[in-house]
DNA sequence: TCATATAGTATGGATCTCATAAGATATGGA
DNA sequence: TCCATATCTTATGAGATCCATACTATATGA
């Protein structure tokens, strides 16, 4: 049918706009916690996956090694990580996100917090399940499209 | 109802974890391009909201105008836009996209369109109009957000 | 006419990125 | 065990980027 191939084009422009909106959210939120936006990034990802080794995030973030040093370094720094070195590969260094700027982040993101609760609001418990199931899809395609061409390489 | 809210949480979380994919998903088409993340964001920007003036679009995308400049220049170098000057207002400038390497960006982007359209296929006609319109109230609520945080400053 | 405001860009210092190299540790075979 | 090689992380330094400031050109309004 022809609307289907429409509205699926609907849906990949609504995702590029949001992805934008998203990022620039991110950019201010970071500008305002002296965050750069690879650096909020890298957060994010530890914040998904829990505690990683650097090489391991500097591969999962598409980052040189090199250049993820020098954004831990800040993190460290600013109080946002911690690197434990106690492994049995005592080469490796696990990066631990601390809990102590949590509530600052989680401030600054409840303004977008409540836009959504808000766009939430008129949809059925059935309709909310479906957006979910398709927001986690489509994480998911990323991941598969992302693997794909990093095995590539 | 508690599932609600427990919904609620779960789309957020998926949204974030689509975000951070979507961005490393940019981040790995970009360093194809020989483009900075913000050079991406950019042209995605401009090619969102049509033909902007510098102020404009640094304002847009929370950049300051100098950084903007650069910017501009690279991608005027690398052949992505050009810089007119025939306004009303001889100091302002029109950034214009340049068509030419539009397919280049075609190419890289779709085999996320490919994954996107496999998970689209698996939604009625319905479900489809429904997701695009929670996209774009997302975007829309994002953009307020934004917006009134901007107005602040 | 001219004081002031605005658009865009040049300048230069601070910061960031990353290729390379180095140090520390692990691993597997002789 | 010993050692060659691989791996994990970080130091170093050159080049690129960001952005506060200053500057030029143009516009606006008294």
């Amino acid at each position: 049918m022809r609307h289907r191939r429409r509205t699926g084009n609907e849906i990949k422009a609504a995702l590029r706009d949001l992805r934008i909106q998203l990022a620039l959210l991110n950019h201010q939120v970071g500008g305002e916690l002296a965050l750069k936006d690879v650096d909020l990034d890298c957060l994010d990802i530890l914040a998904r996956d829990g505690s990683l080794t650097p090489s391991v995030l500097a591969r999962r973030a598409g980052l040189h090694p090199a250049t993820l040093t020098g954004i831990l370094d800040r993190l460290e720094d600013a109080g946002w990580i911690a690197r434990d070195r106690a492994r049995p590969d005592r080469r490796s260094v696990t990066i631990r996100v601390l809990p102590d700027r949590g509530m600052e982040v989680f401030r600054l993101y409840q303004p977008m917090m409540s836009a959504m609760d808000d766009v939430l609001a008129d949809y059925t418990e059935a309709e909310l399940e479906l957006i979910a199931t398709f927001l986690r899809r489509s994480a998911a395609a990323g991941e598969r499209v992302l693997g794909r061409s990093a095995v590539e390489s």
